[in-house]
RNA sequence: GUCCCCAUCGUCUAGCCUGGUCCAGGACACCGGCCUUUCAAGCCGGCAACGGGGGUUCGAAUCCCCCUGGGGACGCCA
């Protein structure tokens, strides 16, 4: 049975890399009908915040990412990993240290300027069992690196990678305020929650041979390893606050839809030969870490656009409309007609890359006082497009239906009429219902907007006009 | 500095394992055209890449080595 898990660290949003790393672990799991697990790594106290905990759960369940087991969380499992500790310490594999902070850092930078590996000296490592000369002072508990051989893993996304023991440190397992370091806990949790793959960011390669060594101290099985390439912005660096490393609420509050922005994560990093567009059951099914690609990617909201953009316009339009109607209330307007709802989604959808552009575009559909644009003013409601909208009016008024087939006539006679292209027509029709250029067709807007408004904005336009 | 990882169009990538069908395919973006009541959407077309150097081989994007470039790690953070 496959068992993955996610395991961030509160102390910070869930971003675009913390939710790709979930997703692949996600994925992997189900196409292997596995269980996927979602643990809180908290044991950082000081920077661990239940806000972020709070933005990492909503982040995934609105990307729609569902855990089967957990979430866990670290802090109420601290007994559990000063047992371990101990049980270390007590069988020889594990050291008391006595180096103060200060000291190490004093020595780390020496270390560092002389050109060597700024790696702990070893200092306490040979304490006699019977020292007493620290006794009473405070300490940390270090985990005794083998001096010499070699660890190796076979990493399924990059094959075998190996670490001399000498390149790896004694690290704390246990600080001196008796709460557990991270390649300890995350060692143990993995253990006892039976985790078989680990999938995770590349940033952790050089953190798997010491975690190895501990599995192997600890004596628990080793589960498989898959290292993944972080994802960059766009000057090639890692992923920051400027790029993508809001959180992933941001991308819902930007009306972006779920459906794409999983797609989207999928395809970074991940190929099923030249297909774009994956369902969440294709993703599935077709998702497997030897297809996951080696180097960085680069975050590309142009192609997350477009994405969205496809979603947008083949999602059930009812659908769109549900989620739709958060983004208008957002403007102060509500929407009781469901059917005109739909109506409006249908016809704006195709020109709206998310649901905050839709609404933005669709202001005028819901209220009479809608902004008008000034350029557009100036230049189809003049004085010689006025007789166009009395025209129009007059006509309009006598319309017994607002189908596109009732309606063509009247903008046909009046083209012959004035002797002009459609356009010229449309145009002026439509600054006056819209309040600028741009808009659906004006037989959808008309049908849409209803004899009563449509009467009204020209009538007001055709005031406005001296 | 040391160690580890990576390297195909501007970007995401296919191809690489199992060399020839690749003068390298798809997608986004960009450019042009068509359609057209605006804007989009859609359709059609175009631009554009195997980092460099050595090998191996009849033949290399594909295998090997070196270089260069990029990234990551070196915490009582995770």
């Amino acid at each position: 049975m496959v068992k993955t898990r996610f395991a961030p660290s509160p102390t910070g949003n869930l971003h675009i890399g913390g939710a790709r790393t979930a997703l692949f672990n996600y994925l992997y799991s189900k196409h292997h009908k596995g269980i996927f697990v979602l643990r809180i790594e908290d044991t950082d106290v000081e920077r661990s915040k239940q806000e972020y905990v709070e933005d990492i759960l909503g982040g995934l369940s609105w990307l729609g990412i569902n855990w089967d087991e957990g979430p866990y969380y670290q802090k109420d499992r601290v007994d559990l990993y000063r047992e371990h500790a101990f049980r270390l310490l007590g069988a020889g594999l594990a050291y008391k240290c006595y180096c103060s902070t200060e000291m190490l850092e004093e020595k780390r930078k020496k270390a560092l300027k002389e050109g060597g590996k700024p790696h702990y000296d070893r200092t306490c490592r040979d304490l006699p069992a019977d020292d007493v000369s620290n006794e009473g002072k405070p300490f940390v508990i270090r985990f005794k690196n083998p001096l010499s051989g070699e660890v190796s893993f076979d990493d399924l996304i990059r094959g075998t990678i190996t670490f001399r023991c000498e390149e790896l440190d004694d690290l704390i397992i246990l600080r001196s305020d008796n709460t557990p370091t991270y390649n300890f806990t995350v060692v143990i949790d993995d253990a006892l929650m039976g985790i078989t793959h680990i999938v995770r960011g590349d940033d952790h390669i050089n953190n798997t041979p010491r975690q190895i060594l501990i599995y192997e101290a600890l004596n628990y099985p080793a589960p498989r390893f898959a290292h993944v390439p972080l994802i960059h912005g766009k000057d090639k660096a890692r992923l920051s606050k400027r790029h993508g490393a809001t959180s992933l609420l941001e991308y819902r509050n930007e009306g972006f839809l779920p459906e794409a922005l999983m797609n989207y994560l999928a395809r970074l990093g991940w190929a099923h030969g030249d297909q774009e567009i994956f369902s969440q059951e294709e993703m599935i099914e077709k998702f497997d870490l030897p297809n996951v690609g080696k180097s960085p990617s680069v975050f590309d909201m142009d192609k997350l656009s477009w994405l969205n953009g496809h979603y947008m316009k083949t999602l059930p339009a009812q659908d769109i409309a549900e989620r739709f109607l958060p983004f208008l209330e957002h403007m102060g307007i509500s929407a009781p007609d469901r059917a005109q709802l739909v109506r409006i989604v249908m016809n704006q959808r195709e020109r709206a890359k998310t649901l905050k552009e839709m609404a933005q575009a669709s202001e005028y559909f819901f209220r009479d006082d809608f902004p008008v644009d000034e350029t557009a003013r100036t230049k189809f409601l003049t004085s010689a497009t006025k007789p166009i909208l009395v025209d129009f009016l007059e006509g309009f008024n006598a319309l017994s239906s607002l189908d596109e087939e009732a309606q063509k006539p009247l903008i046909e006679g009046l083209t012959q009429k004035y002797n002009a292209k459609p356009v010229n027509i449309i145009q002026p029709i439509r600054v006056a219902l819209c309040g600028k250029t741009v808009s659906p067709g004006i037989f959808e807007v008309i049908a849409i907007l209803g004899k009563e408004k449509v009467g009204k904005r020209l009538t007001k336009a055709i005031e406005s006009i001296q």
